[in-house]
DNA sequence: ACAGTGACAAGTC
DNA sequence: AGACTTGCCACTG
């Protein structure tokens, strides 16, 4: 035990932060974590969190608003669910972020990442 | 310490 | 629009 919040954790901390029916890419969650330029990592991180946080990875995607999963795999078609169970249109393994990419409020940041 | 790896991103053709 | 190239840097063996 010495360090205290890793990276790692400030990544799931921040995907937390997104709400439902909304979405965010890679970067833009790096960005928020403090972390500009981690962009793989977070999705490396992704992998490696508990169950016990519920991360919402499902509202996680890349840059453009394709899903990061290979189209067809068991993975993708399980964030195309979880993603229009919560009023996220999905169409042709990717997503209008115009629509519902997440613009982070300051206010709400402050709130739960008290950055 | 070094080299390989990666749920990405932006640029080029 | 699609395929390829380069940059990024934390993590792992």
């Amino acid at each position: 035990m010495k360090n205290e919040i890793s990276k790692a954790e400030r990544i799931w901390q921040t995907v937390l932060v997104i709400p439902k029916g909304k979405v965010a890419a890679y970067g833009q969650i790096a960005d928020l974590a403090g972390l500009p330029g981690r962009a793989r990592y977070v999705g490396k991180a992704m992998g490696q969190a508990p169950q016990s946080l519920q991360v919402p990875w499902h509202r996680v995607l890349r840059s453009s608003g394709q899903l990061a999963f290979d189209a067809g795999s068991q993975h993708s078609r399980l964030q195309t669910k979880l993603l229009q169970e919560e009023g996220v249109v999905v169409l042709n393994h990717r997503v209008n972020l115009n629509v519902f990419g997440w613009q982070p409020d300051l206010g709400e940041l402050l709130a739960k990442l008290s950055f």
